[in-house]
DNA sequence: CCCTTCGCTTCCGTCTGATGGAAGGATCAC
DNA sequence: GTGATCCTTCCATCAGACGGAAGCGAAGGG
């Protein structure tokens, strides 16, 4: 049955990448012994591999299929080199995100050795109200999606907004501005500014973010930077879309 | 079975990232009822997605597991900081591979507007003889998979290396140099330099490139910034992998 | 040094739920 | 309008998945 494997391979997250057997069966809720078949099958295509300690964790295969998903081929690939325009204008973590669900999914991060570290990192799922790239995609996101989200607004930092009234006034400001920012309400000492990319119909496709440290905080100044390169990008993916 | 959602899911490629059903059933070789069951039950889970044309295409959760290999993890995510620098200094296209059987598996391409357009994008597979980073990984590989790629010097372009024993010779002089180049053999009007990443055992880990058009030829004043990054990278790796 | 524990692997008789042919619908081209 | 093509649903049949149990091997403790 699917749902067996498929219930296997979600064992595996960003926080548990490397599992044994026994942990990916519990997780699973599988009997060991058909959690050891499936695996064994798996690997034989390189969907999981072991570890030298026999430890499970994703195989090559899962990610090379993984990097033929519309989300790389069609945005990571578009965006690289505007994101790379951005990164060397500013030298700070640079975002690619898309909404999903009532999360925003990190698609790329670009950043070096001097920006600041971050949790964030490509294929994270991260709140949306707490983050820049997630407020500039509520901001624009379906009425259902808004009132969804505004019902989970679990607090991270003591700087998260939690209150519904106060997100709704907060995405009317970044709508009014064209920008999203936050000031140390996903982590402490960082802040960012967003801004949406917009598709052809004048939906929202993904966001492009700065992160840096709090010290350095006029982070307005890159506003006019983002929007070229989100302009730059809203092109180029319709460009993309229009050759299928 | 387990090996048939595999089938299907293999079915997807670099040249066939998106698919019709009966498509994806005559490629793995089941009937359309099941293809079109065991596709429903991956949709489910994200694990594919269909495109507004009715297409299926690899899903989000497909896209977001991946991202949990250890290449991408433990390679990919270490080395763009270097990788970074290197393409600051030089605005050329950088790669990093890794050696996957008898081909080079390309994990990270970083590049800009100005950078030569390629083939290579990350999860593509090319030839090892045929390519810089290529070249790089096989020079340093065990004896039996050499012998294998010399048994498969296949042409890509006419100034691509065929002779087992000539590439024997070239292979050497990759030793000796300590860095591997291509002129025109992959592609008509580009060529690269690339150096291993050794590990801690001294075996090679991946190879870290820069690829130019053919143009601007003086490539091996890249090298020691690709030595430099090379070995940053190995002490970071070796920093990561110590960590578990 | 032996014994216990814990996790991994293999085996095989049972019976579940996957399978795929066929029929029906939707869409398109001519 | 008619045929061709592709997608979707249904259900009687039976292949082959299932998982309990037993056997291994390594690690740890007495």
């Amino acid at each position: 049955m699917t749902s067996r494997v498929l219930a296997l391979l979600s064992a595996f997250d960003e926080t548990r990448p490397r599992q044994t057997l026994t942990e990916l069966a519990h997780a699973a809720d599988l009997p060991v012994s058909t959690a050891h078949r499936l695996l064994n099958e798996l690997q034989e295509w390189d969907a999981v591999q072991r570890d030298p300690d026999g430890r499970y964790c994703v195989g090559r295969r899962l990610w090379q299929l993984g990097s033929l998903a519309p989300v790389q081929r069609e945005l990571r690939e578009v965006a690289l080199p505007a994101m790379q325009d951005l990164y060397e204008a500013t030298h700070e973590n640079v975002h690619l995100a898309v909404r999903n669900g009532t999360a925003a999914l990190y698609v790329e991060r670009i950043h070096g050795r001097s920006s600041v570290p971050l949790v964030s990192r490509a294929g994270v799922r991260l709140p949306m109200h707490a983050t820049g790239v997630g407020k500039a995609l509520l901001a624009w996101a379906d009425r259902e999606v808004v009132e969804q989200c505004l019902g989970e607004l679990t607090p991270v930092t003591r700087y998260t907004i939690t209150e519904p009234g106060r997100m709704m006034r907060e995405l009317a400001n970044v709508r009014k501005n064209g920008y999203a920012r936050t000031v140390e309400e996903m982590t402490l000492g960082t802040c960012s500014v967003a801004v949406p990319v917009f598709g052809p119909e004048g939906e929202v496709l993904a966001a492009l973010g700065l992160v840096t440290s709090t010290v350095r905080r006029d982070m307005a100044r890159y506003v006019p930077a983002l929007q070229v390169a989100a302009s730059s990008l809203a092109r180029a993916m319709s460009a993309v879309m229009a050759k299928d």
